[in-house]
DNA sequence: AATGAATGAGAGTTCATTCAT
DNA sequence: AATGAATGAACTCTCATTCAT
């Protein structure tokens, strides 16, 4: 019994931690995407989630190391679901729509947004940009996509004369949500029918013939 | 003779206040692109322009209005290019491609780049976004680029089907100079040929039929 | 039974604890002569002892008293050696040599030092000075080397010209093997011939004639 | 005329700047000798001073960097002292009772006892020991009483037995006036009296014979 | 009794902005 | 007009101490 009850405190406790981290780091990524990296206080994220600043260095050993943490938390489960997709026995572009889709779908369309920000910012490019994971993780996803295209155009989905890179870069950009902000706040478009129809240019764009 | 030559001293003085605000102006926009808002120091911009800190005060009354009389100079610029294209005796297309040639552009491409993340910019867009004149003249651009796409759909060139502010968005999304930094610097592919590839897949993806 | 029991419970309970409170001192001696007080963080001792943080509270109520508690607890061991030096039948010079020698020796060495530095320290000394048991210790080791000086001035060792307070600050610098600390490592000197050779110099310095 | 004002103009903001900084390193040598390096913050120096925080910053980099100017120039100037005195044509035991006289003099004795704890302090020595100018010009220094010591000894009037290392070791120690801030303050012995006698016990402990 | 997560005051440092020269 | 020394608020990060478990 007792043996049992160790590894429950230990699970507890764990899990306690657990909960605290993901509330900083969800906590983290809206005051992220309200300001922008360096607009972001350690003192107000603590302040949002109610807890002490030296609170999240117990969790973070600095607000780099939690900027990190959550791109690539937020990395890893866009890439589970790209992998999720890439499984499907459907066409390829079919899998690339359902990925799109899932961009624009509420709960990912900031993240993403996050995501491409933090990728592009300059300020974290400079501090770790180069060697870290953030870069591993990217390449992953940029990989899996490209796959994607190549099997498309295999296919004969897509047009074989656009360079894969382009077309990847296209994908990015054309989907990448923040750009789009303004557009489903302002004409009160879905942001649904919004990648529905970004994909139609998409798809149309890079289709073969 | 001293009324003449007032006037005249002031004249000069006034070319000289001017010039050295346009190189203020130009050194801000290297490193801003170099670094980003946050990062880029008055200090620095001072000390490579060569003048005192306090100058840049002279011409600017804080950073953040030195940056918004970027964006403005640059918006303007880029605005004049846009009316020039409007005017031209060719189609709707055509013109499009050939202001996305300009975006592409050896010069253009990091002014575009800078404005466009100038124009996202958190830290901006708090402090200036809603009233601002930065508002007011990316407004004019979209709309002008609107009325070139509605121009096209009037002209059975564009897919009616498709809303105008997507088409827009998509526009500027896919033709972002900035999301293809990478591809241009690794795949050394020149960005002439890239705003030819991505042109072909953006005027496919909205054209009629 | 049991109000026997409960004694020996309670002793082998003060064992244990008095056990750990030994050590945890020990291991802050080694701390504290390798970063100095301020460097020396609780935490460190705690991690190095084994234990947590909270459980050096319960036994010395802040770090401040700990160290303290360490001064005390080394000013007493050394003070239990000069009284039984004291009680030898031999000359106030061989007196004094053989504590010297104490001093000097593997386990006092580091000791002492840190018996010095701590006791010259400003932060604690601050904290402390005046009132605490530490400036009692302290002066109860002057004093008892004091009146081997005086007893050697009497037998006619020491120049009587000398005041006894300079001869004993004389000793204490001279003989403060922190001083010396890098002679020992660099030239290789053995800390038992370094002893000799000081005892040599100052012994020669305050002898009569 | 004009090009000799230029210079003027520079010499005195110069002289303004130096003496601001050489009023930075008087307050902080005070503080350092009141509280240590690690009690003494940044703050409290520039209140002492009068001005702010970051007036501070204009003259050194950071804290350890003045802590290290005010090493440098402290130890120049004592290093200019000794070399006056090497330079003179006396015994090589009286030049080094000039030194002694100098060390305990009212200007110097705080300074060398600063000197003396920065050394020794395993804050700075773990920051900048090794590799940095305060080791080099420690050794200067040491070289330079190590000269005089086997001067003395090459004139008959120390003792050949005596490792020149220790005595070295011991003229520093006995000798640094820290050892004897209270003897002064408490039993009101004039620092000059004291170094006298310290230096009778010293030097009557290495001599010949 | 023991833990270690939580706290928050306080440290060093930076930098946009001001102002006497 | 031009300077750049001075400012001080705001930042990231540390650590002695407390307290619920």
């Amino acid at each position: 019994m007792q043996t049992k009850e160790a590894p429950r405190a230990l699970t507890l406790k764990e899990k306690q931690r657990q909960e605290r981290e993901a509330l900083i780091l969800k906590v983290a990524e809206e005051v992220l995407a309200e300001k922008g990296y360096r607009d972001t206080s350690v003192d107000e994220i603590a302040a949002r989630v109610g807890i002490a600043k030296g609170t999240v260095y117990l969790h973070f050993t600095s607000k780099e190391e939690l900027v990190v943490a959550l791109f690539e938390r937020d990395m890893q489960k866009f890439l589970q679901i790209v992998a999720k997709q890439v499984d499907t026995a459907v066409s390829a572009r079919e899998k690339l729509e359902a990925i799109l889709q899932v961009m624009y779908g509420e709960l990912f369309s900031k993240r993403i947004q996050l995501l491409y920000s933090m990728y592009q910012s300059p300020e974290l490019r400079r501090n770790f940009g180069e060697k870290g994971c953030m870069r591993g993780l990217w390449e992953e996803l940029a990989a899996r996509i490209s796959s994607l295209l190549e099997e498309g155009k295999a296919a004969g989905e897509f047009d074989v004369t656009l360079p894969t890179p382009v077309m990847l870069s296209a994908f990015f950009s054309l989907l990448s949500p923040k750009n789009y902000e303004r557009l489903t706040i302002e004409s009160q478009v879905s942001s649904h029918e919004l990648a529905q129809q970004l994909g139609r240019i998409y798809f149309k764009g890079i289709a073969a013939n």
